[in-house]
RNA sequence: GGGCGAUUGGCGCAGCGGCUAGCGCAUCUGCUUUACACGCAGUAGGUCGCAGGUUCGAAUCCUGCAUCGCCCA
């Protein structure tokens, strides 16, 4: 580093240090290392996506596993890729081709259309991938892989024909969850419930036995009527029992004879007496329910609504042709005219609508493809046996109860971009294979579905000897969102086909929000691009700003000012280091024990401890506890004390104490930067080789980047011992410091600016070394600090008492003494306080008889400390009258 | 309706049986002190949602209630 800024410029090192990873292939796995393996599978994006904050929150995390896992000699494999997203895909492209061109889909026919999507893929695909290397991912790209790669497709074409032979996919005509827009069936985790506020409309239908007695039935979808087969009632209820068996008349449509009208009243036990009249109509062909209650009592389906959402001929005259929100409007004003509308009262309930088109979906009668889930109890068990670990934990029981529960999956899809189904037709033949049987085979129409191929995704990825080395792979990293979707059944392929479990933790994030707590949305516009982000402030401060606001499990509320404060978080981290550099001196220095000051003692203790929570808080993935060690330790107790208190030596003349100064200097610099780079990788390589600590190690070892040097671990007995780290010698630092804080607060009180030297009088309490007094004096920037054995102060002296001596500050007159008389003697009071709560724990004879041992004794010196620090607190009070 | 989670200074969080309840941001005061104003120093601010219970001791464990959020019907 030879001109170095005095303020950090992220622009151009993140761009040198990413091409300089690349070009030396720094993150591609080897599968035939020797080393133990670690492995991540990305969540593959959309192609259609473009990056976002959850995947800043999301990959950051990837990747700070990934780094800290090369650092501690694991052989990583981090792959990455991307998800063909069938329908939000075809959207897309439709889109285009409306606007661009003025044409559908139907106007190219399915492999032209499917030809424009592949070529939009390959222009537009790998926006999102460019944008992760951005970020600084660490992902291995030689093995990027595509959910419509060929072989990829083939395994998925595999699995289905394997699935199908086995007995486990079957095809049906069943209520599905068709999406209007896209016109496909949808699965039911595609669905969203969303509460909606309507009305329940009442109206009367009569018994067509008994003329003149008339039913009551509340709908929230009168459309519907002509749809009607049955009316159901529950047989246990004593106001419509006698009912069942007879017929009543359905008024829709109107022009019908009246025997077309008669549809059957049966008993059904499902019928709720609560809700509505306790009269439920039964809409066999439009509603789940009412599907099943069909089944039951073999009622006729009729279908009263069309595939694009429009009303059907069935649905009579008045209604045909009509889009379903006009024909709610125009079956109301019939029901009026045949006196049939009764009343409506205000009514909120849960609509499903499409995940992809945002439209409510309609249930409908049509023939898909389902599957019966393999593996499923053993998947059950893997998460519940803690084989498979899921963070924070309470997901496993989300998981469990979703698993409890699973329901047949629809995985056909009516669309032309995807994988098409393995099932070939000629006439009545019918073939479940691979490749096409002969040319006067047609193949199935429909695709599956994108979950179906992505839930092969950490083993499909692979080819033989990567798999060998890396699966099962050690970490998966995505949102709760898709727990269900592809968390669940990328575990039950996993089991299925390798006979494993896909992975050994699921690390679930939270959700990013805005600050009020809103979820990022377009519409909203409070989605922030994490691109202009990098560009004001740099990748690393978007990734610690994300990091360090973001605890395992919760939600993170996204505010600029977090990644501001990365960004200057980055900028302190330069200078601590420009400040070392501008020592010069030797780099990296040999430690010579005997010189070591207490504050070298001290920081390499702190650094110890860091290292030691920084670990444990790794190993229960609570990242944003790592960084807030990491911050505090860095920030508070480095450049705050150590490095203010060094320059006591570094600003001296004695050149070996120096030297050994800068060693330590050096020592804790570079673990900070090893501590750091997996959080901030580019800031950390170009402060690694810029400042020299790279040059004497092997290059496996940090020689060639700080990718591959060591990671961190705590000192340890022998070490601290060879350099006299002991706890004595941390407190007394400890008291010193606080000794400094307080005289500075009596500078403040005295109104001293702190650039102003002032004269001290210290009577110290124990022998200081001369050095120490050096140190005492340059962090309360006394000049000059007289020594003295005995010192009588003149009244309204400021004075402080501590363990470690007294402190005055001799300023007749320019201290305001009543602030300062009013401030002790609220001190006082809060010491009182503590004293008689002490006092009144420890005569507490239950206490003594009960507590264990060293809580008793820690209260009997607790209140020691309180009566001693009122007698030294009563002393100033006294220095000032 | 069922399940899960949250409730701690203005805001965001940590602490999950025993330190004087911590941290960051924001606030207030002062400071361009030769690494950093993307900075330094210092101060102020909380009866830990409410009500019971267990315990020598509860922010922490239990029960109930309230409010908010999420997931599944």
């Amino acid at each position: 580093m030879a001109e170095i800024p005095k303020a950090y410029e992220p622009q151009e090192v993140e761009k040198k240090w990413y091409q300089f990873w690349l070009q030396n292939r720094c993150f591609v796995a080897d599968p035939n290392s020797g080393k133990p393996p670690y492995s991540i599978v990305i969540p593959p994006p959309n192609v259609t996506g473009i990056l976002h904050l959850g995947h800043v929150l999301n990959n950051t995390i990837q990747d700070i596993f990934a780094r800290k896992s090369r650092m501690e000699g694991r052989e990583v494999l981090w792959l990455p890729g991307t998800d063909h997203a069938g329908i939000a895909t075809q959207v897309v492209v439709e889109k285009r081709l409306r606007k661009e061109e003025k044409i559908t889909r139907h106007d190219l026919g399915r492999e032209r259309f499917v030809e424009r999507v592949w070529q939009w893929k390959e222009k537009h695909g790998g926006i999102i991938i460019d944008q992760l290397k951005k970020l600084g991912c660490s992902c291995d790209w030689t093995r990027e892989r595509f959910t419509m790669d060929g072989d990829y497709s083939r395994r998925v074409a595999q699995t289905f024909v394997d699935l199908y032979h086995k007995g486990l996919i079957y095809r049906g005509k069943r209520m599905v969850n068709w999406c209007p827009v896209s016109q496909t069936a949808l699965s039911d985790e595609e669905v969203i419930m969303k509460p909606q506020k309507g009305f329940l409309y009442f109206f009367k239908v009569e018994v067509a036995e008994e003329p003149g007695t008339f039913l009551t039935i509340a709908t929230t979808r009168p459309e519907t009527i002509p749809g009607d087969s049955a009316l159901a009632v529950n047989p246990k209820d004593p106001r419509y029992a006698r009912f069942i068996g007879k017929h009543g008349l359905r008024p829709l449509p109107v022009e019908l004879p009246r025997e077309a009208k008669m549809i059957p009243i049966v008993g059904d036990e499902l019928v709720d007496f609560e809700f509505g009249t306790g009269v439920l109509k039964v809409t066999p062909a439009h509603d789940k329910a009412d599907f099943d209650i069909g089944q039951r009592h073999k009622l006729r389906f009729i279908e009263v609504i069309e595939a694009d959402g429009t009303m059907s001929e069935a649905a009579g005259r008045d209604l045909a042709g009509k889009d379903r929100v006009a024909a709610r409007e125009k079956a109301l004003q019939l029901l009026e005219e045949v006196g049939a509308r009764v009343k409506e009262e205000p009514y909120e309930n849960n609509v499903g609508f499409s995940e992809r088109a945002d439209v409510p979906i309609e249930p409908r009668l049509s023939e898909q493809w389902f599957l019966k889930y393999p593996s499923a109890t053993p998947a059950r068990e893997a998460a519940a046996s803690g084989e498979l670990q899921f963070y924070p934990d309470r997901w496993a029981k989300v998981y469990d109860h979703w698993m409890a529960n699973i329901q047949d999956w629809c995985i056909s899809r009516q669309l032309w971009w995807g994988h098409r189904i393995p099932v070939w037709y000629r006439g009545p033949e019918i073939k479940c294979q691979v490749d096409s049987p002969g040319a006067d085979w047609t193949q199935e129409t429909d695709v599956l579905d994108t979950w179906f191929s992505s839930w092969l995704w950490p083993f499909a990825t692979m080819d033989e000897p990567t798999l060998a080395k890396f699966y099962p792979t050690t970490l998966l990293v995505t949102a709760p969102e898709i727990l269900f979707f592809w968390v669940a059944r990328m575990i039950m392929a996993g089991l299925e086909y390798t006979g494993q479990k896909p992975f050994r933790d699921v690390y679930l994030t939270g959700i990013v929000r805005d600050k009020q707590g809103r979820k990022m949305s377009k519409s909203l516009g409070n989605s922030p691009d994490p691109l202009d982000l990098i560009a004001k402030f740099g990748a690393d401060a978007l990734r610690f700003g994300v990091m360090r606001s973001a605890p395992l499990g919760q939600d993170l509320l996204f505010d600029e000012q977090h990644v501001e404060l990365g960004r200057n978080f980055c900028n302190k981290l330069w200078n601590a280091c420009r400040f070392r550099q501008m020592q010069s001196g030797e780099v990296e220095g040999e430690i010579n024990p005997a010189l070591l000051t207490s504050d070298d003692k001290w920081i390499l203790l702190r650094l110890d401890a860091a290292i030691s929570e920084i670990n444990v808080a790794f190993e229960q993935y609570r990242i944003n506890e790592a960084t807030q060690v990491l911050y505090r330790f860095f920030w508070s107790e480095y450049c705050d004390w150590y490095v203010e208190a060094c320059k006591a030596v570094l600003y001296g003349q004695d050149a070996a104490q120096k030297a050994n100064v800068l060693a330590v200097i050096d020592f804790v610099l570079s673990h900070i930067l090893r501590l750091f780079h997996p959080f901030l990788p580019f800031i950390t390589e170009e402060l690694w080789q810029g400042m020299g600590y790279h040059t004497d190690l092997p290059a496996g070892q940090g020689g060639f980047t700080i990718m591959n040097a060591p990671w961190p671990k705590p000192l340890g007995a022998d070490f601290k011992e060879h350099y006299g780290l002991t706890p004595e010698a941390g407190r007394f630092v400890s008291d010193k410091y606080e000794l400094v804080t307080q005289g500075r607060n009596l500078r403040r009180e005295g109104n001293i600016a702190s650039s102003k030297r002032v004269k001290f009088v210290f009577k110290p309490a124990l022998p200081w070394a001369a050095h120490e007094l050096d140190v005492l004096k340059i962090l309360l920037n006394a000049d000059p600090l007289e020594v003295v054995e005995s010192f009588a102060p003149p009244k309204g002296t400021p004075t402080l008492h501590s363990p470690l001596g007294e402190l005055y500050l001799p300023l007749e007159g320019l201290i305001d003494v009543a602030a300062e008389k009013s401030r002790l003697e609220k001190l006082l009071a809060k010491i009182e306080t503590e004293i008689e709560r002490a006092g009144q724990r420890l005569n507490n004879p239950a206490f003594a008889q009960k507590a264990p041992p060293q809580v008793l004794e820690e209260s009997r010196q607790r209140l020691a400390e309180w009566k001693t620090k009122q007698a030294q607190t009563q002393a100033a009070l006294e220095a000032l009258k």
